[in-house]
DNA sequence: GTTTGTGAAACGATTCACAGCT
DNA sequence: AGCTGTGAATCGTTTCACAAAC
């Protein structure tokens, strides 16, 4: 598959959201306008973006509702479930668990890790926190998709080649940290720090 | 001021934080490659970078590491205080809080609403948890530069709008929605929903 | 008449490469 | 000699505009 730009990606992301309201108010079809207009985007953007997967609407009628569904949770890879590893049982893990779109979207979480003593062994949405030197025994036979690592700084990279060594090809790092992982592993950091600084420069700078 | 790409913003941001590494580990001087190499991109661009702001460089030598953090502080808008409401004080709130970065970056919380009876009166950090029916009054003379709302995706864009006619100018939301404002108001989304999908779609379209 | 799909044009960001300063 | 600062070249993304399909 040629390379598709992560840009255009993270619009599939949202006109699939939005195709999803479409559906659960019976639209039958939409234009690329439609989907343009609340997604902030422009209608020849939306269409140049499914272009690169391939033909999907109908000219002079538009793109059937539930068809495109269906592309684009193809596309996004999200007819299907993901083993999800949690590192880090902290506050900002508890609400990851807790938020009800993750497991909504397919992304099921089947272990959480800590190195807090008063943390491991307890239990925590059904599942019991364990302690994260055990990692590669705890793993050994479960087969994990992805982690998401919600640990201070310092910790973020030595956990990240243990879970590369498990063979976990994708990672959410919320470790205010730039990870360094082979090429066939998937990295998406959140940085908030990031957010925050690009928030402060434009109230600066005008905005 | 020229504009300047959203990209090198954040990228101004990684390298503050790896100047602040160096500062201290006590190195006197970086090299615009020295800067590259941790953070993930070339020395050519963290020249192009910085230039868009001045020469803060010597010839032959590379850059101050203080004189650099300074001018990246006052560039990015660090080297003064924002007051920040936070809108919604459920899990992910309660991790902001606590989130240390925050205040020491020059974020200091100094309101926490909800709408729920349950949370509404009891302290938290120090500060009581304000019913969100009355923002208006209660931030009547707080003067507000920043809101952060953790909100279910129906209840953003109505607080959007009070907190944008309260003159908020900057808004960092974690609510799955695009928010409508006006042109003069910066909104930031951090949409965990987007990364989850994009993560998906690299795992099932690379490996 | 309406709306898609897509080459071509325009725009924007990154990389190159080197002159100029220390 | 070493490293910055920057115009020019390259690369990638978005916008334009229109022929083709319904």
């Amino acid at each position: 598959m040629r390379k598709v730009a992560e840009s255009t990606i993270r619009r599939l992301s949202l006109y699939l959201r939005l195709l999803e309201e479409f559906e659960a108010q019976g639209i039958a079809t939409v234009s690329s306008e439609a989907l343009a207009g609340r997604g902030g985007t422009t209608s020849a953007q939306v269409r140049k973006d499914l272009s690169f997967f391939g033909s999907f609407g109908k000219r002079g009628l538009g793109y059937s509702v539930p068809e495109l569904v269906t592309e684009l949770r193809a596309i996004l890879g999200l007819d299907r479930r993901y083993q999800v590893a949690l590192i880090g049982a902290g506050k900002i893990g508890s609400a990851l668990v807790q938020y009800r779109g993750f497991r909504q979207r397919g992304f099921d979480i089947v272990a959480i890790f800590d190195v807090d003593p008063a943390k491991i062994g307890r239990e925590w949405n059904g599942l019991v926190v364990q302690d994260s030197a055990e990692l590669e025994t705890a793993l050994a036979n479960e087969k994990i998709d992805m982690a998401v690592l919600v640990t201070p700084g310092e910790a973020a990279q030595p956990l990240a080649d243990r879970l590369v060594s498990l063979g976990v090809k994708a990672i959410l790092n919320f470790a205010p940290v730039q990870l360094n992982v082979p090429h066939d592993v998937v990295v998406k950091t959140v940085n908030l720090a990031l957010e925050l600084e690009t928030l402060s420069y434009e109230l600066t700078n005008r905005g």
